[in-house]
DNA sequence: TAGAATGGCTACCGGCGAGTATGGTCCACG
DNA sequence: CGTGGACCATACTCGCCGGTAGCCATTCTA
């Protein structure tokens, strides 16, 4: 097996194209020219994470994916040593732009609350690639001992990064004082979720849900007493008419007695 | 609600007892006598979530769930006709008192944000259960279109609940306006993530993580200039000095100049 | 043009796991 | 007492799928 793990840290090419002229094989569009490794390889791995995506890893087979590929499965082999394998890049290829993000927003100069945003709207569209579901789903259970521990380490390093912007803002005051570990869990949750869901056919965008998203968590659920989101394009106020953003004094009197 | 202990009766109770001396099996417990076939049915069910819970559904094969109680497969057959169907009672089991939460909040006399809260109480619970990992991920994938159908609508129902929701928040003025789409979106999503990372060995329970993750989507990151929870006791301040409720110029100066 | 890579295919193996055939045992009831 | 039915085990079938062996074709190189 230790064949052909060259780019498991993925040092010099962590992102692939994401872009979707993806459907096109390689092989069929020029058979007998253009014999790049890292092409075809890359070609195996998005075939993949979109059989993955559409029917869940344990109902793919190889096969499947080889012949979405107009392959054989021998030819996979070729490129990658075994499912496992398979997964395993399907999940570095949806965290990285994770990863970099975290550290895009590491110097950049702006309150924390900000650089969270620029780091949930990465997140939201990673999640909503086509890797998405990889990273997101790529279970402990199906993968050997050190991949899985590979994998958690990511996570955890994701989960970490978004505590440590959420203690900054609160430090900052940015951001309204709260449980830095659930919030983070709240955030990451939503967002996850989003995996679940999204299909490309939808009309939004991954960056424009992460945005809904964000919108949500900062202006919360409680009404707010002072005009607060001429900036929040996302919120919008169904009726005209009894929806003045001062809260109505009968569910104020009401919202203290609560349970 | 059936009592756990199982030698008592309750025979078509539509959900399983939960509490978890569950890890007796009934045929051990007493082999010659006592064949109530509900109570046999459901701890097949248990122990199949459980299993789900620890190694998945497709790396768990029906001989492990025999074994785990004790029995061999084709006792397990005699309960339930296969394995899909076991996912599929799992599933049932899990999103029930969601259901039943809905119905309960329906009849409340509150404004829309108070039985909101009660029902994502209740939500969170359920899938912190043994049958949340079961409720959370059954894939349409791994079910016949029938089962998947009955699973989605029921999915969808609770969708439409906690959107229903919110709309009359807004109208009641309790919610600050959103957009209940998304807004809905993000509240189960980071609900259900619960099921990925919530162990029982955890130091929370789940009534007490939604409880948390209520208390993040109340208030909002966004700092809140009035006094604003003396009622949220999860949001705890990190320090004493620079962390006054207000916000501070710096912060909200560069607010709107976002990307 | 020899021959070595490189890339791919056909054809197989082996095992795992869902589901079943069959039959045995214990109880209830007449 | 014997018969039917509920309950459970032994021991199988069988298809799917991950993975491999080995051969063929094409291209690069010397």
């Amino acid at each position: 097996m230790p064949s052909n793990r060259p780019k498991t840290g993925s040092p010099q090419a962590p992102s692939l194209p994401t872009r979707d002229d993806a459907t096109a094989s390689p092989w069929r569009a020029s058979r007998e020219r253009l014999r790049d490794r890292e092409i075809k390889r890359d070609a195996v791995i998005r075939a993949a994470a979109r059989a993955f995506n559409r029917k869940g890893y344990h109902n793919t087979s190889l096969d499947d994916i080889a012949a979405a590929l107009e392959v054989t499965k021998p030819t996979v082999y070729y490129y990658v040593s075994n499912k496992e394998q398979l997964l395993f890049e399907c999940f570095i290829a949806g965290i990285e732009p994770i990863r970099a993000a975290f550290r895009e927003a590491r110097s950049l100069a702006r309150p924390a609350r900000e650089r969270l945003q620029a780091v949930l709207r990465h997140y939201g569209e990673a999640v909503a690639s086509e890797f998405g579901w990889c990273m997101v789903r790529a279970e402990d259970q199906d993968l050997s001992p050190d991949m899985s521990a590979h994998i958690k380490a990511m996570k955890s390093e994701i989960d970490q990064g978004i505590r440590r912007l959420l203690r900054e803002g609160v430090q900052d005051g940015s951001i309204h004082p709260c449980d830095p570990k659930m919030t983070a869990f709240a955030l990451a949750g939503a967002l996850n979720w989003i995996a679940h869901w999204y299909r490309e056919s939808q009309s939004m965008t991954g960056a424009e849900i992460a945005e809904a998203f964000i919108a949500v968590f900062e202006s919360g659920l409680k009404p707010r007493p002072e005009i607060s989101n001429e900036d929040d394009p996302t919120c919008r106020k169904p009726k005209s008419s009894s929806s003045r953003p001062g809260v109505p004094r009968s569910a104020r009197s009401r919202a203290r007695l609560r349970r």
